[in-house]
Order: structure tokens, then C-alpha cells, then sequence
DNA sequence: TATTATCCTACTAAATCTATAGGGTAATAG
DNA sequence: CTATTACCCTATAGATTTAGTAGGATAATA
């Protein structure tokens, strides 16, 4: 399962997304509508800041919005940045790869195969889910 | 990712899998092979024995055997009795179904359908995954 | 009856998760 | 120019989970 933190970030980038173009949303409405700590939020937003995700506005008439188009952001994209690795096995994951201490070796590991397929099927469908594709449901 | 109990679960299923009709396997055995740290792979055992995956005999000759065959077993049933969901949102999970607090509306939430979407591919793929598959690899 | 090997309970250190507290900084309105 | 608004930043902290360890009880066999 993804953290909530991870969740939280989902949500605040689609409300985001859905008022793209209408200026700066502050933390406060995002917060309410989405019921999502404030505080906690804060961070959230902060970090997906710092990450090239959103920009923001200080002082009255401030808050965050998006800084890049909807369709170029996607869940996969959220979650990395929120929780890291999407692999199910270190060894399989492709931004967060690291070797298993208990594994022999790599290449003979039995069970290596499947969860990288695993990981690329996921992968492929969160990255087709941008926000875009999402808010058009 | 997973845990490392449901990594060690796995490896430790395998290489019973592979032992299949060979008579009981020590921990002992289990452990020194697979790299996995003995007191912790003992309650693993015992908690996939309860479970009904395994059995075990006591005493001199004792040691755990697969009670199924290996076609019978299967990444995603490992994986969930190890750490629960596999899902990536509690409203999308099958076996641990629990609604998100902070959601307004399910049916009208816009992220599930993908998150439901990527819990059945993955379970799919998890599921075809059985121990006769992954030691035929 | 000594040995072997599982079974069972309890405990614990470390990490991660889910926040909260409290003030600092910048922008704007009036 | 100053009060207000809203983001920025650091620190902290309780709860839960993870990844084990300790120590002995129980059962089977040779």
C-alpha cells in the first residue's frame, strides 16, 4: 500500500489539475476540500515544490499551482517522489535499484523475473495515468 | 515493497518447492541456503504453517514440508498473508477492503479506478506466479 | 533417556509513518 | 508604512511497523 502522504499528494495535485489556469490555490482550500491536515499538507506541498512539481505565491492572493500541464505529470511520478521505490523487490526497481543482501546471485534468483515484470506493468499503468487522463473520468 | 518477512516467505516456499516429496527440511537447512536469519524464518514457518500452507514434523528427522503442491501456491497467496494488501489504496484491496476516511465519495473518487485497475493486473500476475512456475524458470 | 528439532511467549532496538508546534519570511492591500 | 495574509522552515513526538533476539517448552526419535 501506498503511505498516505502519498495519497494526500494524489490528491492535492488533481485539485490542483482541475483548477489549472485559475492561479494560486492556497493550502488552506486544499486542505478542506480534500480533508487533508493542514499542517501535514504543508510539507506535502512544500516537497513536491521543491521537486519541480509546483510553483507557488507568498502573501495575500498566494497559494500553489501547477507548473507544468496536467498531462505531464502522472501517478507514477507522485508516488516516487512520496514513497520511492514502485518495485515490490529492491532488486528490481529501476529509479531505487539495490541489490538484496540474502541473494547469491542476481541473475539464477528464481524469483527475480516476476516482480520485475510485475514492477514494469505497473509502472506502464501509473505513468499512463497523468492527471490529465485522471480528472477526465 | 514488500516486507523482508515476505521476501524471506517466498524463498523459503521456493526452496521447500524444490524439496517437494524429499521428506521434512530443518529450518536449519532453510536458513544457512537461503541467507535468512534462523529465529526470524522460524516464526515465518510457523505462521505459514498455521496458515495451512505447510506442515511440519517434530523431533530427530523433523523439519517442515509443503503440504500442497507446488501448483497450488502462489506469490500473491505469500504475499498477503505476510503483509496483508496488495493493493496500492485500502478502497481498492479485495482481502483487506477498508474505505479511505478523508474520501467524500467512493463511487465518484477519481483515482480509484486506475489503483483498482493496477490491483488486478498485479494480483493477475502475482496469481499465475505459482511455485511450479517460478522453479521452472 | 539423550538428542534433535519444532513450538511458543515475550521482548526490544530501530525505522517509518503521521502528524503538530512555533515561529520566520515575503507579498499585498489599504 | 503597517497590518494581514499565506507560504517557508526547523524541530519534535507519539504510534505503529519492521526485523529481529532470548529463552525455554514440547514432541519425536534413536
Amino acid at each position: 500500500m501506498m503511505s498516505k502522504k502519498a495519497k494526500y499528494a494524489i490528491n492535492a495535485m488533481v485539485h490542483l489539475a482541475r483548477k489549472h489556469g485559475e492561479g494560486p490555490i492556497t493550502i488552506g482550500e486544499i486542505a478542506t476540500t480534500e480533508n487533508i491536515p493542514q499542517k501535514f499538507l504543508e510539507a506535502i506541498l512544500l516537497e513536491l515544490k521543491n521537486a519541480g512539481l509546483l510553483s507557488s505565491k507568498k502573501g495575500k492572493g498566494g497559494g500553489y499551482y501547477m507548473i507544468k500541464s496536467p498531462s505531464e505529470v502522472n501517478m507514477a511520478d507522485i508516488m516516487r517522489l512520496m514513497d520511492g521505490p514502485i518495485a515490490l523487490l529492491p532488486c528490481v526497481s529501476y529509479k531505487y535499484y539495490e541489490r538484496c543482501e540474502e541473494c547469491k546471485d542476481e541473475t539464477t534468483c528464481s524469483i527475480r523475473k516476476v516482480f520485475f515484470e510485475v514492477r514494469n506493468k505497473t509502472v506502464d499503468m501509473l505513468k499512463e495515468a497523468s492527471l490529465d487522463t485522471v480528472i477526465r473520468q
